[in-house]
DNA sequence: GCAACCGTTTGATGCTCGTCAAACAATTGA
DNA sequence: TCAATTGTTTGACGAGCATCAAACGGTTGC
């Protein structure tokens, strides 16, 4: 038994906003943005993301993109990686750009 | 004497969120973008746009990523163009997004 | 006309990126 | 202990991108 940790990420102030516009430009990051909409944790596997036609080191790859631009975090709990939005510290540095970007995404509101 | 025209670019229905971001995740782009925030038109010199350092070739490519996303809009008068942000389209677009983007990149209210 | 001007286009170069495959690491279940 | 599970890392490859330099194309002024 461990206790949980996450993966390295950028603190909140370092956050930087071309960084976060180039990973959110391409359209599986893209997608990966509306899967963590719902605030909910997802794991790492393609086939709960939609993205059945990518092998999973390459959507290891995008989830490592997003990580670090500070748009997700990662939890680990034992062999498993769960995924969610950021959302409280991307509302906090860029106030209404990503709910301004999931209306744009045609996100359920 | 030859009437204004505009160079091509896509129709406000076409104009696509993620190739959006994409044009707008490179910093000398988001440097161009806050040029043009404050909805004048600007030539295409680089140092009217803060660009000293970029090849007059290098700035042009930048301003037709720009323009093919429809983040811009380019009128051609005689030997000049005016570049100018699609401001009221990209509202009705994606609304909110472009004063959210604006606002997080440090651009004048 | 002709030269200067403004910007685009083309070609070349080096770097980054998206993708897959295979190897690897850590964890869990039998 | 051993094998299956979950995801990462590394290496390779092709495509795309940012940049510069040089050539080109309209336009304007002399």
């Amino acid at each position: 038994m461990t206790a949980d940790e996450r993966l390295a990420q950028p603190a909140t102030a370092d956050i930087d906003l071309v960084t976060v516009l180039h990973a959110l430009g391409d359209p599986v990051r893209m997608r990966l943005l509306l899967s963590y909409a719902d605030g909910a944790e997802h794991s790492c596997d393609p086939r709960d993301l939609g993205l059945d036609h990518l092998h999973k080191s390459t959507v290891s790859h995008h989830m490592r993109v997003l990580r670090e631009a500070g748009v997700t975090t990662t939890r680990v709990a034992g062999r498993n990686r769960f995924v969610s939005l950021r959302r409280a510290d991307l509302d906090a540095r860029f106030p209404g750009l990503l709910d301004a970007l999931l209306a744009a995404a045609g996100a359920p509101a």
